[in-house]
DNA sequence: GCGTCCAGGTCTACC
DNA sequence: GGTAGACCTGGACGC
């Protein structure tokens, strides 16, 4: 069955795609050479659905599945798919901005700016408390294990686990066999926190409020520190915070100071006058050469 | 092949 | 509020 989704300008399939490392992720599976990925979810635990996404000329997506959807089954796809594109987002002022400096030109012509997120917050809260201190190597031997292990199965795809069933898993497999380490007690408890209702992704994801108010809200689980959480909320929706790690303060350095190391607070200062979108132009920043060099990482 | 050291965020205890 | 140390793993390096 294959279906397309209208896109609002400017929007660029590969330059979402690539925004950050969550394609190279599973239950993400890029195809570089046919510019397409396959993503497996299960939107209750009653289902799964695997779909292949591609981007057509920028001004639709097309979404191909095998075999016919349900109604409600193709209405959860379509949902999915506008979640991880943004594609309810206004970025009209993060453009204006934009357009208004030379040094941004190639944000314009890429049609940059749009942050892949996953099928859910569970999915993108639980990766991004995989990326921290370690490798991406590490992260994505983590995750790989999550998917392959735990997610739910359909032919020889896998999707990411449910909180349900991570919150029953016990703590020496994650730490051994998922090669969670030291984090396996964080995503136990958190996972517990889910399934058991007592914290509500979705209401955290919907509720009206500050990035201030949802920042703290983050913050407040176990595991979630400054970097996760501004980064987090980069794929909510708000911007306004750096989210530093290593790597990009090392790229901002690079491109800024020759290679010294910048206080964090001096970057801030560089960005400041992007008030909300400051985050992003960070973002933007540190990647351009993603972009320039047809993104090859 | 083995041992050692280091990088990578977050939490906790302490000042 | 700021800082030091512990947490765990993979990879780099020296032997």
């Amino acid at each position: 069955m294959n279906f397309k989704i209208a896109v609002p300008p400017p929007f660029s399939f590969l330059s979402t795609v690539y925004s950050h490392g969550w394609v190279d992720l599973p239950p993400f599976q890029l195809n570089s050479e046919e510019q397409y990925f396959d993503y497996t979810f299960s939107p209750d635990e009653n289902s799964i659905i695997s779909f292949r996404i591609s981007g057509g000329d920028n001004s639709s997506l097309l979404v191909q599945t095998e075999g016919k959807l349900t109604a409600a089954a193709g209405k959860k796809t379509e949902h999915a798919v506008i979640c991880m594109f943004r594609l309810n987002e206004d970025y009209s002022s993060f453009y204006r901005l934009a357009r208004a400096e030379k040094k941004w030109k190639w944000i314009i012509s890429y049609s940059a700016g749009r942050m892949l997120r996953c099928a859910s917050l569970w999915e993108d809260m639980v990766k991004m408390l995989c990326t921290t201190n370690c490798t991406w190597n590490l992260t994505k031997i983590m995750t790989g294990n999550l998917v392959a292990e735990l997610g739910k199965e359909k032919g020889s795809k896998h999707s990411f686990p449910a909180p349900e069933i991570i919150a029953g898993c016990d703590e020496q497999y994650l730490r051994q066999r998922i090669k969670m380490g030291y984090r396996a007690p964080y995503l136990l408890e958190f996972a517990d926190r889910v399934a058991s209702g007592k914290i509500d992704l979705n209401q955290l994801e919907n509720r009206e409020g500050t990035s201030d108010e949802l920042y703290k809200a983050l913050r407040a689980i176990k595991g979630f520190g400054d970097y996760s959480v501004s980064s987090l909320l980069k794929l909510l929706g708000f911007y306004d915070r750096m989210g530093y790690d290593s790597w990009n303060r090392i790229q901002f350095a690079k491109k800024h100071n020759s290679g010294t190391a910048v206080e964090d607070k001096e970057i801030a200062a560089y960005y400041k006058r992007y008030d909300s979108w400051a985050g992003l132009f960070f973002w933007m920043d540190v990647t351009e050469h993603w972009y320039k060099n047809n993104f090859k990482w």
